[in-house]
DNA sequence: GCAAGATGCGACGTGTCTTGTCGCTTGCTA
DNA sequence: TAGCAAGCGACAAGACACGTCGCATCTTGC
């Protein structure tokens, strides 16, 4: 880096280099980083910049427990530049309510100075008498929203930047039947959210195969003093449609045909199933035949037996087939046990 | 607002008034807005700051086509105070991939700049031999994911501004038949994105009925020199659960008795259905039978009929008999025309 | 097409602010 | 108890931020 004098500039650079609330960083070490950045300046002048220029107009906290003195950000500062604008906030609003059926609250919470930035500002339109956007903005999710599952704030930290950084992480983990508890050391080399549910794919202590391990059932964890090891040939994608998460998927894409009744019709011309995807009308009937080239998985098999008696697939045969028999045990099972309402 | 002398708040303020790229500002107008802050600055300091300071490390850019400059950010710049840690980058990730399902390609592209933040930081961490975060992380969005619909950047932007502002709008519209394009004013009264077509609401020209336009059938848009009305008496809320989107929802919740497989049961057990929710296992098989409060709405009678035959709903009885219909009506169709595959 | 006003810019001088240094204090550690 | 690390007040030197002026250029309105 070349020398940089300008002042405005170290301190924005100091403004980036401060952690928000939980973390917290030495007056050393913020030094030690502005030199690496090429700022050149003495440890009187940082005092300074943080304690009397920096705090007196930022939500600038200071550690003064212990010596190195330790400087952090309120919770929920944040500041965008540029600042967000009125199409931006809308679209974070409309995101957070997506999200929140989506990722679990801990993690969504990562994102709160922002959402929140975002509702500043529309805020601030209403009280010029504009938006009371909270009355006229939703999000309604696909499908039905489970709860997202509860994880600790700390489990999602720790497991983020172990996966990234490379790091081994030393876990207590309750079994799937929550009756064990046993403690490992993990290898993390992937993480799928599904759904509802996070799960981090790691190897065991010295074992080689993977394993998942959902995050709110991980209970402690902390940073190992072993090292980490890469698993060999481990692609993530191929673990996926293997079938890993209960989805198995054909790495081809299959050819679809249906009858799907004018509704669903108009549905699929607004938000096509692919990008080839063909509607024409049927004969003696307002039902249209459907034509697409779309995922051989258990999504698509999914939505099409969610659509019910709404259309009618003709191809694959195994859906076809899928879905009759899907039909049959329902019936057989309603049938014998009459249960009365 | 008290007077602030602080330079290098004058310039946060500046960085934060200067639009991304398709906008841009005049040199006088900042100087205004800076003295509607409290910053009494003489032009030619301001000019200094923006040429000689700012513009040297920032991607500020200087439209110099004509006189009063006008300045503006490159597209793609952002910078967080503080910096993205990693586990918020982590999540942005996620949330990309999940809202790429979800909202339309131009609504997204709004926060296309903070996404990209986050996968900077995680590219720098790759080029010290970490992370590889792209391999490592993987979202699976719940049900079939289908196409969002297109949509232009200007209409999201003036519908989302309109909105807000409480602006009248000129909007050519293709008809759902997409023959007839028509022309009129609209007066937003809310916004409804549903599954990954969004929907304006709104009163047309003198009337005074809530109609809804998908923003991707809106073909020109421009804001109106009528003045907009408000409707009197509308709610949002009331509004969705009366059943305008499909989804009509009893406003009291439904007490919910089904019989489950295993792994079903497994499955609500991490992402419960409700808060309150009971599953006990049943005599004389590894089912169980589950209970909970749930909303009374299509969406979750939806999601037990993608079950299939692996749950049986006991109550209530209407929906019940709703799947009981559906599977009897599924396979007379089936059995009507046996198409051979 | 011209004049008046608006905007941009280089130069300069003043006054403020920044910054390194020094010396003292405090708290921790060996 | 000495030594070290960190924080802080004070101070002086020097950097730089800022208003002003004069000129050039562009825009606008008649």
């Amino acid at each position: 880096m070349s020398e940089i004098r300008e002042t405005l500039f170290r301190y924005l650079t100091l403004l980036q280099l401060i952690p928000r609330s939980p973390g917290r960083i030495a007056t050393p070490v913020l030094q030690e980083k502005l030199q690496e950045r090429g700022f050149q300046i003495d440890t009187r002048s940082l005092q300074r910049d943080l304690r009397d220029k920096l705090a007196l107009h930022f939500p600038l906290i200071c550690d003064d427990d212990s010596k190195p003195y330790r400087w952090y950000f309120d919770r929920e500062f944040h500041c965008n530049l540029p600042a967000l604008d009125v199409p931006s906030a809308l679209t974070l609003v409309l995101a957070e309510e997506y999200l929140r059926g989506l990722l679990p609250p801990v993690v969504i919470g990562q994102l709160a100075p922002q959402f929140s930035d975002a509702r500043r500002l529309l805020d601030d339109m209403e009280r010029n008498g504009l938006s009371q956007w909270a009355k006229r903005v939703r999000a309604i999710p696909n499908g039905k929203a489970l709860l997202p599952a509860q994880l600790e704030e700390s489990t999602w930290q720790s497991v983020a930047q172990a996966l990234l950084e490379k790091k081994a992480l030393d876990v207590t983990y309750l079994s799937r039947s929550r009756e064990v508890r046993k403690s490992f050391t993990l290898h993390p080399q992937g993480l799928v959210s599904r759904h509802s549910v996070t799960y981090l794919l790691a190897t065991v202590n010295d074992y080689d195969d993977i394993r998942q391990f959902a995050l709110q059932r991980i209970e402690a964890v902390a940073f190992s003093n072993n090292a980490w090891r890469e698993s060999e040939g481990f692609d993530l994608d191929d673990y996926i449609s293997s079938g890993a998460f209960g989805y198995p998927q054909g790495s081809d894409d299959v050819r679809l045909v249906a009858h799907v009744e004018p509704q669903v019709a108009w549905l699929l011309t607004e938000t096509p199933l692919a990008e080839r995807q063909t509607l024409v009308p049927l004969p003696d009937s307002d039902w249209q035949r459907l034509e697409a080239e779309v995922p051989d998985d258990q999504q698509t098999l999914w939505w099409f037996r969610g659509m019910g008696a709404s259309v009618e697939v003709i191809e694959p045969q195994a859906w076809r087939d899928d879905i009759r028999t899907n039909a049959e045990r329902i019936l057989s099972r309603l049938d014998k046990a009459p249960a009365g309402g």
